[in-house]
Order: C-alpha cells, then sequence, then structure tokens
RNA sequence: GCCGACUUAGCUCAGCGGUAGAGCAUCCGCUUCACACGCGGGAGGUCACAAGUUCAAAUCUUGUAGUCGGCACCA
C-alpha cells in the first residue's frame, strides 16, 4: 500500500465532507432503529454577514465532538444550523452599497427596493460562514438549515408578537431609550457596553435665580443638554436650597424660565447638590420630570446633531460641537464657574462604539417581570438550565434575570421583521397578524403599518422552537416532538443575556417545554496579547488560516484541549502540539498498514484469554480504561480532559511503548515468510504473528474511532485505508449505511477488562527499561554497545522478566538478561532500583566511577527526602490514628519500598567507595 | 459601589484535600529500517502573599496584592 510519509491535512480535508453530507450522514434520518434516544442541538446562529472566527470555531469544534460521539453510539442526532438575519450589520452593508453604487439613500430608492436588495445581498454573501462551516467539518444537518426571516420563522415572530400584545406583555410607550445616532436606531440595555473614560470634565455651570441675584450652580458631563432643561432639582433636606424650592431660574442661552423643584433623588453631597434636570436626554430626568409634570424639551435630531429647540444657534451642530459652544457662551456669560477633570463610563453601542445618546422616543418594549420569572422558577424548581462550567455562569445568569428591566424591541431598521402593527388616521393601533386581519379590526384599509422592526434578537429568542416548524398556526411537527428540549446548548460568555435567557424566557411560555438541558459556557479565545481578539487591536487570529497552516484537524483537537469555560492565549505552539500529533497517529497507522501485510481489523482479537502476553493484556486494558474516561469525561462536558486521555494512550501507550513492544512479532514475520522459502513450516510461524498483526491493527481502528469526533478528517481518511474496515463496525443503528468511521460504533470501554495486574506487570517492564536507558545516556554508552543487564527481583517477578526478555533486550538495546535473587557483578556497574527489582549493568572499562557515585547519590538524595517526609506523617499520632487506614497503610508500604532501595543504593555506593 | 474569576516550571496551561503534571522552550545523546511534525535521557516549581480549618492544603475558609470580567451608579 502507498502511503505518504507524512500527514497532509488538505489531501484528506478534499473529499470526505462532501461524501459524509451527500449519503445524509448528517440527518437524524440516517438512524434506522425506531427506538433510537435522540440528542439534539441548535446551532447559535452565526450573524449572516459574518465570517467565521476563533469563537464560532471552539463552539462548532464541541457541538460536533459532542453530535459526532452521539451519533456513533447510536443516538438519533441533529445538529441544526442556520443564521440569523444581523438588521443592523446587513442594513449597513446594503446602505453602504446603494451609496457606493449608485450614490442613492435608502430613501431614495423607497422601503421595497432597498428590501430587494438587501435579500440580493444575503443571498449573493450571506453563506460566507455555512460554506467556512463545510471545512471545519461541522456535521449539521443542512436539509433543516433555517435563517431568522424563513416564512415560517417570520410567522412565528408575528404570533408571538401579537400575543404577548394581546396579554399585554407587550407595550408601545414613550420612554428613555438608548439611541445609536451612528446606527440611527435604538439599541436594548444588553446591547450597550460602558467604557470607562478618564478624559471626561464634569462642568460647572451657573444659572441666575430669577428676582435674586444668587446664581444656582449645576455640574453636567452633557453641557450640550442644558439647552433642553425644564428644571433644576435640589434635595428637599437640603439646608442650603431648601429657599429656593420653588421659585425659579432664567436658563442662560435659552428664553425660559424654568423652576426649581425638590426631589429625594438628588444626592447633595454630589457636585453642588443641585441638578439639572434634561426630562428628554436623561433617564433619572425623565423620572423627575414625570414626578414634578415638567416639559420634555428634545433637542437632538437623530445623527445627534442639535435640532431647532436648542436654538437658532446651535441648530444643526454636532454634539461635540455644541458641547463646545455651550461652555464657550457660558464663559462669555461669566457664568462658567469651573471645569473638572471627571472620570466617567460611557455607554456605548457595543456593535459599532459610537457614545449612545439617551433620548426620548416611541417605541415598543417587552415587559420582562412575568418572563423573567418563567426563567427564574425553572432555574429554582430544577435547577435548569445546567450551566457547563456551573461557576460563574448560573450565579450571573440569576443575577441578571433579578434585576432585569423591559427590553425595548423595536428597531428603526428596515431589515428586519416589519412590526406587525398598523395605525388608523386617528392613530389608532391595530395589531394583528396580517393587514387583512387589521384591517378587519379597524374596519377600514385605510391603514398604516408601523415602520420599525423587531429586534434580531426577538426572533432569535424563538430559534429553539421556531427552526423546528413552529409557527404560531402549526404547534407540533414530528421534529418539535422528536428535538425540543434540545440536549445542550453550546455559546460564549457574552450572550447569555442576550440569547440564551430569552430562549428559556419564550421557549417555556410559548411551547411549555424547556429549550435545552445543559448550557455548556466556552471561554474566550484571546489573542497573543491575552487581549479579547478584536479588529481594531489587530491580535486576531483567523482559524482558516490556522486550518491551512496546521490542518483543521489538529485546530479542532487543539480547541477542544482548552479547559471547559476557561480564557486562553492562542498561541501557535500549541496548535503545533496537535499537528504533531496528527501526523504521529497518521505515521503509526502507516507503520501498521506498511507490516501487517493485509491484516485485517477484527475486534475479536482483543477478547484475551490468560495465555496473552502481558503486552497485550495491557494494552486491551488501557483501551478499555481510556474509552470509559473519555465517555465519561464527555459526560461531563469536560473536552479537554477527553483529550488528554486520547493523547497519551495513543502516544505513550500505543506508540512509544506497545507498537516497539511487539515490533519485532509483527516484523519479523516479514523475514520468516523470505525464510519459508527454504522449506521451513510456515503455518506454525504465522498464526502468532497474524494475530498480532491483527491485534494492532484492531487497536488502531478503536483509537480512530474514539478520535473521529475530535479529528474527522484523519480519522476518516485513514479508517478507510485500514483493511476490514466495513459498515460490520457500524452502531447497529446503522447497519445499512455506507462504511465510514462517522457510523462506527463508539468504543464504550468496558470495566471488566481493566487488567491491574497486566498494569503492574508492565509497569515492573518498563521500570526496569527506563533506568538502564537512563544508565546508558548518563554514562554515555553507545548505543551500538549491547552489556547484559542483570536484574534481581523476588521469584515472581524474575518469572515476568523472563517472560518479556525479547522487549527488554530490544528496548534497553542489551545483549542477555541475568536473572537472580541478588545481584552478583562485578564493581565496576552501573546500578539503579526500581520498586520491585534492582538492576546492574556492568560496565568494564566504560564506567566513569565520580559519574556513577554522583548519579547515585542525586537518586538517594530524592528518595531520602521522600523518606524524611513520610517518616515525619507516620510519627505524628494524630496522622495514624485519624487518616482513613489505606491511606496509613499506603505510606507504611511505600516507605518499607524506600527502604529496600535506599539499603540497594547505599551498597552500591559503598562498593563504589 | 456590588458580585465573580484568575494568579502553579522560562512560555501557554491542566490538576482543585492525601507522593507537584503536560505541551513547547532549554540541556545531553541519537540520520535505530512508522514518524526529526521523530526517538531516548536529564535539568527546571517554598503551586501570588498572609492567617486559619484539618491528621493532611496548590486544592477548603478569611484577609492582602495584582490581573481580568459582569452588574449597578455615573449631575
Amino acid at each position: 500500500m502507498e502511503i505518504a510519509k507524512a500527514y497532509n491535512p488538505q489531501e484528506a480535508e478534499k473529499s470526505h465532507y462532501r461524501r459524509w453530507e451527500e449519503q445524509g450522514f448528517f440527518t437524524p434520518e440516517i438512524n434506522k432503529n425506531p427506538a433510537a434516544e435522540k440528542y439534539s442541538i441548535v446551532i447559535p446562529p452565526p450573524n449572516v454577514t459574518g465570517s467565521l472566527h476563533m469563537g464560532h470555531a471552539l463552539q462548532h469544534t464541541l457541538m460536533d465532538v459532542l453530535v459526532r460521539r452521539k451519533r456513533m453510539q447510536g443516538f438519533r442526532t441533529l445538529w441544526l444550523p442556520g443564521t440569523d438575519h444581523a438588521a443592523i450589520s446587513v442594513q449597513r452593508k446594503v446602505v453602504e452599497q446603494l451609496r457606493e453604487e449608485e450614490g442613492k439613500s435608502p430613501h431614495e430608492i423607497g422601503r421595497a427596493a432597498f428590501l430587494e436588495r438587501a435579500w440580493a445581498w444575503k443571498e449573493k454573501y450571506g453563506s460566507t460562514i455555512t460554506e467556512q462551516m463545510r471545512r471545519e467539518g461541522a456535521s449539521v444537518d443542512w436539509t433543516r438549515s433555517r435563517f431568522t426571516m424563513d416564512e415560517s420563522l417570520s410567522r412565528a415572530v408575528r404570533e408571538v408578537f401579537c400575543r404577548l400584545y394581546a396579554e399585554g406583555w407587550i407595550y408601545r410607550g414613550r420612554r428613555i431609550v438608548n439611541w445609536c445616532p451612528h446606527d440611527k436606531t435604538v439599541i436594548s440595555d444588553a446591547e450597550v457596553k460602558d467604557e470607562k473614560r478618564k478624559d471626561g470634565q464634569l462642568v460647572y455651570l451657573k444659572y441666575p435665580v430669577k428676582g435674586d441675584d444668587r446664581l444656582l450652580t449645576v455640574a453636567t458631563t452633557r453641557p450640550e443638554t442644558m439647552l433642553g432643561d425644564t428644571a433644576v432639582a435640589v434635595n428637599p433636606a437640603d439646608e442650603r436650597y431648601r429657599d429656593l424650592i420653588g421659585q425659579t431660574v432664567a436658563l442662560p442661552l435659552t428664553n425660559r424660565e424654568i423652576p426649581i423643584v425638590a426631589d429625594e433623588y438628588v444626592d447633595s453631597e454630589f457636585g453642588t447638590g443641585a441638578v439639572k434636570v434634561t426630562p428628554a436626554h436623561d433617564p433619572n430626568d425623565y423620572e423627575i420630570g414625570l414626578r414634578h409634570n415638567l416639559a420634555q424639551i428634545v433637542v437632538m435630531n437623530d445623527d445627534a446633531t442639535m435640532n431647532a429647540n436648542a436654538g437658532a444657534d446651535f441648530d444643526g451642530l454636532d454634539r461635540y460641537k455644541a458641547r463646545a459652544l455651550v461652555i464657550e457662551r457660558f464663559e462669555e456669560l461669566g457664568l462658567l464657574e469651573k471645569i473638572e477633570d471627571y472620570e466617567i463610563s460611557l455607554p456605548t453601542c457595543e456593535r459599532c462604539k459610537n457614545v449612545i445618546e439617551p433620548l426620548l422616543s416611541e417605541q415598543w418594549f417587552c415587559r420582562m417581570d412575568e418572563m423573567r420569572d418563567l426563567a427564574l422558577d425553572l432555574m429554582r424548581a430544577e435547577k435548569s438550565p445546567q450551566f457547563y462550567p456551573e461557576v460563574p455562569n448560573e450565579k450571573v445568569y440569576t443575577a441578571w434575570l433579578e434585576n432585569l428591566r423591559d427590553w425595548t424591541i423595536s428597531r428603526q431598521l428596515w431589515w428586519g421583521h416589519q412590526i406587525p402593527a398598523w395605525y388608523d388616521r386617528a392613530g389608532n393601533v391595530f395589531v394583528a397578524h396580517s393587514f387583512e386581519e387589521a384591517a378587519r379590526a379597524a374596519g377600514t384599509t385605510e391603514l398604516k403599518q408601523d415602520p420599525d422592526t423587531l429586534d434580531t434578537w426577538f426572533s432569535s429568542a424563538l430559534w429553539a422552537f421556531s427552526t423546528f416548524g413552529w409557527d404560531g398556526r402549526t404547534t407540533a411537527t414530528d421534529d418539535l416532538d422528536a428535538f425540543l428540549p434540545t440536549d445542550v446548548l453550546v455559546t460564549g460568555r457574552d450572550i447569555i443575556f442576550l440569547w440564551v435567557s430569552r430562549m428559556v424566557m419564550t421557549t417555556l411560555k410559548f411551547t411549555g417545554k424547556k429549550p435545552f438541558d445543559d448550557v455548556v459556557i466556552t471561554g474566550t479565545v484571546l489573542g497573543k496579547d491575552g487581549k479579547p481578539m478584536s479588529k481594531s487591536r489587530k491580535n486576531g487570529v483567523d482559524p482558516l488560516e490556522m486550518f491551512d497552516k496546521f490542518g483543521v484537524d489538529a485546530t479542532r483537537i487543539y480547541l477542544a484541549s482548552i479547559a471547559t469555560g476557561a480564557d486562553i492565549r492562542w498561541n501557535d505552539l500549541l496548535i503545533e502540539t496537535y499537528r504533531n500529533f496528527a501526523n504521529k497517529i497518521w505515521n503509526a497507522t502507516r507503520f501498521c498498514l506498511l507490516n501487517s501485510d493485509g491484516a485485517r481489523v477484527d475486534p475479536a482479537s482483543l477478547v484475551l484469554d490468560e495465555t496473552a502476553s502481558i503486552a497485550d493484556k495491557w494494552i486491551v486494558s488501557r483501551l478499555n480504561e481510556t474509552a470509559l474516561g473519555v465517555n465519561e469525561a464527555l459526560d461531563r462536558y469536560e473536552f479537554h480532559t477527553a483529550v488528554s486521555l486520547l493523547y497519551h494512550f495513543f502516544w505513550d501507550d500505543f506508540c512509544d511503548w506497545y507498537i516497539e513492544l511487539v515490533k519485532d512479532d509483527i516484523t519479523f514475520a516479514r523475514l520468516s515468510a523470505e525464510d519459508d522459502e527454504d522449506g521451513l513450516s510456515t503455518w506454525e510461524v504465522l498464526t502468532p504473528q497474524t494475530e498480532a498483526r491483527t491485534r494492532i491493527v484492531t487497536i488502531i481502528e478503536q483509537a480512530l474511532r474514539m478520535l473521529h469526533p475530535f479529528m474527522p478528517y484523519l480519522t476518516e481518511e485513514l479508517w478507510q485505508k485500514l483493511p476490514g474496515t466495513s459498515n460490520d463496525l457500524h452502531n447497529p443503528a446503522y447497519s445499512s449505511a455506507e462504511a465510514t468511521v462517522m457510523l462506527a460504533d463508539f468504543p464504550a470501554g468496558d470495566r471488566a477488562r481493566i487488567d491491574a495486574r497486566a498494569g503492574a506487570e508492565m509497569q515492573a517492564v518498563i521500570d526496569v527499561i527506563s533506568k538502564v536507558r537512563n544508565i546508558r545516556a548518563e554514562m554515555q554508552i553507545k548505543p551500538s554497545d549491547k552489556p547484559t543487564i542483570h536484574v534481581a527481583a523476588s521469584a515472581e517477578w524474575q518469572q515476568v522478566f523472563r517472560a518479556n526478555e525479547a522487549p527488554i533486550l530490544k528496548l534497553a538495546r542489551a545483549d542477555k538478561l541475568v536473572l537472580d535473587t541478588a545481584l552478583n557483578v562485578p564493581k565496576a556497574s552501573a546500578k539503579a532500583v526500581t520498586t520491585v527489582a534492582e538492576v546492574a549493568l556492568p560496565l568494564e572499562g566504560l564506567i566513569d566511577f565520580e559519574k556513577e557515585i554522583a548519579r547515585l547519590e542525586n537518586q538517594l538524595g530524592k528518595l531520602e527526602t521522600e523518606h524524611a517526609r513520610l517518616d515525619a506523617q507516620l510519627a505524628n499520632a494524630n496522622f495514624v490514628e485519624r487518616a482513613p487506614v489505606e491511606k496509613v497503610q499506603g505510606i507504611r508500604d511505600r516507605v518499607a519500598e524506600i527502604d529496600t532501595q535506599v539499603r540497594a543504593l547505599r551498597q552500591n555506593l559503598e562498593a563504589l567507595k
């Protein structure tokens, strides 16, 4: 068989995905077992304008590992993909394109034409990320792919809106909202991020009290808003201002006279104790305004320039220019008291980073009190969803729910779900599923639909059930029945609020079911500088580049090796580890293929009897241990533990020891086959060798299955090359499918096949070999020199060593193994001790006595340090009395071991001196 | 201001009550017929600091310092 010397990821990544997809392996329908349990995940729908970033790569890897294993275990498995319509992002792209290509604004071409272009944009560019997911190897069911603006999902949105409105959970109101002047839309609290800024200023302005020569000083960080002031508030208990309450001030730069009101909200300790009140531009002032019946004067336009209400001098000025001008004018008037440096946290738009302007405007809101209780009650009653890691995510989730305020759901955008509300001439509102329905309710067709659309998250909140066909009219589908609740949601910390919590609430509300049982919150992949990856920092690492450089599989298993929920700094060196691992797997398999002479995979070869070699018993034991461990780890979402178990099983146990131990059994077979031409009996020689070959190929096959969820391409490529791999190895649920490792039965591991005795014996053999290697290296014995190994041990252990004579000689590069109950070697020997044996290498003429003494003293030192520590423990009466008996006994046993070894080492040292 | 996480070998990170681990880097030796993306052998850590609980603490508690988050406030 021809097989390349090194693994070439590109080669393996070429063809398998298409075949998997075309064969329908990703769909739940591939499972023919009517009794199969289901396993389902819905993907956090990526932004349709997006392209794959490291966070996606991480989350997708984990989801794929989960579904691939479950699929192999015979579950009816569905991982549902899709994208969200990303209202603001798409709108921005289309606006830009329109300006560049046609030099027009959206309003010039009108809503319908704009939407046409938006759909065209989506068709053309919207599949970037889904194509990239194919590259990742994500085993999602593309036949069920959904988009939040699909007809059915849009019906679901309208239905939910209408129902919530009917129940009074959605209302329309004039409130202070977060206005993004760049995107010219309102955004929700959850989309605002506070940015701490040290360069802020606190400006002290003096307002003249009417009919008095007193000046009332107020402090503000946004002086331009004074143009919209309608009062000054002081605390009623504040002695300084008590007499001013009820009087008025002449608001500078305007012709207005505004009242001085008393309000408990004002903190006398802060600033001057007098607060300018701008009800249309500040949430707290808005509240004060309501309490005192104050006018609400909006002085800004939707792009954060001042409007006519701000006065002729300011009309049209940008907010920051207006700010400077206000300060200048106050200075001219002698009414500027001072400006202090002030650290401020500015609300910014999470998406575009512009400073949010709190603005009074008419919007649609979703009441969150009862919604929130649905989620909180579920958590209290069932501790659901179960977060992984639980700390700190569960706490963050519940704390947020407890402090939740109403959700602003309308957006001043065209791309998205237009709000199903119509107004008649009188301004009466009719919320309905359709224009016709609204017209019936209104008794007229002269209706205008609300121009706003809904927050993208409003539709994402329905994702867990709208994707399965729920649209309000249809509330029971096969998929809903089969796949909801989903088993687990894998996502990032940043959308626990925006998405996870809202999905819990809406799914409970509309289906009565939970959206998912478990929530795995991944950490953040940080740049090399330890900061979150971002375009502005230019510290991003493109997963596609990593795929090119190291291969998809290496990238995937590296991402899976990160502890669940932990942040990690990106480091190419680490991914290299797994690229090397991929190459190791490739080469180990290559070795077996080159030497196995067509031996076929046969699971029966791993069923051993008493006469089997220690190496075979041991590796089968380790295989079962590993499979059990991997399954347990993945059941707990400890992907990194599973990776570590597989890595060490494959590299350390299988490659470094097992292959080396059985190498001669396998390769010798070829030599003897040549010898056979001399007329020697072939049958007797070949039988055991064939078994060894079958066994090693079968172990690799088992390992490939376990590795497949992490490294789908490499494992499929190799699995296809292994002789004897067929759909016989599939989980019974897939008995009729084409052969693929994807549908092979995932090794479960069998506790009964863990052989502790084989483990101990193997360890003893490994210890002897290691000690000899150590002596060789330290004494700088040439690889070509083959000394005699003397081993002193009990009769029982001697048997073990005798049984493993060939591997010991081979791996320790020695000629002869002498076993005895005591060492009987010349003075010029190098010695070492293991837990069950003494090892010596006669080194006539080679030994450097000084070096040997130093080496022995080094070993002795280590043992004595340990001895001293254990002695101290045993000398502690409390320890002996109170620690578990087996602990104490363990330490006593260890001390006895050390004693033996120390004695031997001392004798050796004596002999040398 | 409130809540939380993190601080372990040069680097990046596991471990989270009973003998300190991995990968990379480093040092020594290997063109050993699967793999130099390799093989063999070393060196390297008072587990941030302090106090406490415990027979026993990197691991639990409290405090301190530093780093980073989340929430609230922000005139």
